[in-house]
DNA sequence: AATATCGTACGAAAATATTCGTAGTACGAA
DNA sequence: TTCGTACTACGAATATTTTCGTACGATATT
């Protein structure tokens, strides 16, 4: 098989990161309840997952004591900027403002969301970023 | 196996989909045509993926002459919003806005997109939509 | 008409992703 | 110390996606 370079997580993958990114560095079995609350997943599977995503590189883990910690190789940010590009590119063709407008428009953003989003444009506009 | 209902191409289909939402209703040589400028892809695997993606209700397809017709079965937008919306949940946690000053920070903006930005979100705040 | 070319159908290999069973080890409680 | 429980490692079964070879019919070329 050949070496998986890619940084894109799979689904399943980005449930495990999600969870990691909420609560902070943790071991499987804390993972596997949270995934548990949501659908019925084998501990080993998610075990196996996890390891799986170590070596890939999505995960590091800390094997001091019995049971490993595991944390995200990369931040939440970082990862979904990722994500987002890959989407741009595979299904709007690169045109970044059409996603936003296609977000906006399909869900409700609460009043606080759009001034901070009016004031990410002011600053686009004035070149600050 | 069981019945795949999702609408939700994978990347493979997506290339295929940008290509018919671009050019129109096309031939599978058209289609392989087209990958070919970006990746070697044979002709028969190409026409493999019409095929199944057809039987997953992804495209239509005449098949009234020799050298059959495929056109994508839903709009560009509508699987744009789809992708959109696993994105939102699988990455974003479901918060639009998160992906949306995302995405707006990554990528440079035209003067025109933020006047059509802002334009859109001064009707979400009317309620108007 | 004979032959090369172009097209579809289809089975199946190959590559990836997901799931879990089993084995073995460490640790705490009785 | 002995037993039960929690944990990791790992192989392998499944499922899914992607790729392509082969068969075969229709059409075009000579």
């Amino acid at each position: 098989m050949a070496k998986k370079t890619s940084l894109q997580p799979t689904a399943a993958e980005l449930e495990i990161l999600q969870i990691l990114w909420k609560n902070g560095p943790s071991t499987v079995r804390f993972v596997n309840e949270n995934l548990n609350s949501k659908k019925v997943v084998g501990y080993t599977t998610t075990l196996k997952m996890m390891q799986i995503m170590t070596e890939k590189k999505l995960l590091k883990r800390d094997s001091q004591s019995r049971s490993h910690i595991y944390r995200p190789a990369f931040a939440q940010q970082e990862t979904q900027g990722q994500l987002l590009d890959s989407l741009l590119q595979n299904a709007f063709g690169g045109s970044a403002s059409r996603l936003v407008m296609q977000a906006l428009g399909k869900h409700k953003t609460s009043k606080e969301e759009i001034i901070q989003i009016r004031e990410l444009l002011d600053k686009i506009e004035r070149g600050v970023k």
